[in-house]
DNA sequence: AAAACAATCTAGACACTGTCAAGATAGAAT
DNA sequence: ATTCTATCTTGACAGTGTCTAGATTGTTTT
């Protein structure tokens, strides 16, 4: 016994599941992501998980809330550093279709309906994912105060416009469906055409 | 015996398997959709649907080809009888998203990540969603030429774009988050306002 | 320090899933 | 009439989520 310490009680489970769990999600796929499994990993019994987890979508929730609170985290980095500018805009996008195709598994997770309709979203879930809209949409205001986008419509209404267009795009490619990897640049292009307000040169 | 034929052989158990599994699967969802309850239902014993499907991803595929042949054949109906304007562009876009809600596990497994990505796409599967992109790029053409659209770029990509932001707000929609069902058609109405070209009063 | 309690972990069981293998039955082809 | 083939059945296996009852440990109360 020199590093790992076999005590009955593991003392650490439940950070120790939801890390494994984002793991094995990553790297297998949600479809290998089962209870069992994850305990067998971890190194405890079949059961153990359900003293800190009411159930498999009580873990879902969590690694799901967590890439909410990742995402925000993100969004909010550059924000700060930055302006309320066209470019910007554009980074985020780029970076959004991104984070889809590099944790498309996490991202399906996060705005799929193995929670939100055949699963029950968590209380933690839904807060941290609120918490990722509420940023989005206060940052739509402030594009469209500066003539990024359109004010034809309030914050709420273009900020869901915008957002659902991003992630249909993320949904198609991830799913893989109608677009492929080599023209994403492209087509992202060709959709903040759409999003964004064209000016006049000045 | 009067109506139901007690044959050993079913006789036309493919078409019956398919038509009860449609069923299930808009009635109960798609988790709720098991071979064994299928077999079931048509009373049959658990293995005989694998004599005309090699597995449940070939069943699933059947499904959803059908799908994708009645959405094909629902957007030649609607341009044969009207032209390419703005309005009926509108409608289409009312009439898709209205399908998606309507069928909404249908519309699941058609564009979801269960048989492109986690399965394998049929080669009828594929072929009826290939029809049915064309069919649109060939209206997006279209609608470019009467001005409805931007032509700021190929058919495909302006295809792409927009009909990834009908997905986008599609899904929202029917996996519950973000959009709820009361806000459709101004959610519709402000994606419609970044899609379609904005002319000049005559 | 001893005893009661609560948190955590275990093994066993149940109903459910997809699907493989071996055999039964019926209709079609020879 | 006999062979062949398509279709259907029963039995089995490994996998799943999760419930129950019991074992072990750490914590609190006496």
């Amino acid at each position: 016994m020199t590093t790992t310490k076999k005590t009955y009680h593991h003392g650490d489970l439940k950070i120790t599941l939801i890390q494994a769990a984002s793991d094995l999600l990553h790297k297998e796929g949600a479809n290998a992501l089962s209870m069992r499994k994850l305990a067998d990993i971890v190194g405890v019994s079949r059961t153990a998980p359900y003293h800190h987890f009411k159930d498999k979508n009580a873990l879902l929730c969590a690694i799901a809330a967590n890439g909410f609170e990742q995402q925000t985290e993100r969004l909010r980095q550059l924000i700060k550093q930055q302006d309320h500018s066209e470019e910007t805009f554009k980074k985020y996008v780029f970076l959004y279709i991104h984070f889809a195709q590099q944790q498309s598994e996490l991202y399906d997770l996060m705005y799929g309906r193995t929670l939100w309709q055949t699963g029950t979203p968590n209380d933690n879930l839904k807060s941290a994912s609120r918490q990722a809209f509420k940023c989005w949409i206060d940052w739509v205001e402030a594009l469209q105060k500066n003539g990024v986008l359109t004010s034809s419509n309030t914050p709420l209404r273009v900020g869901q416009a915008t957002w659902a267009s991003l992630h249909g795009l993320a949904r198609f490619l991830i799913d893989g469906i109608y677009v492929d990897e080599e023209n994403v640049t492209e087509m992202a292009e060709q959709m903040l055409e759409m999003m964004v307000i064209k000016h006049p040169l000045a």
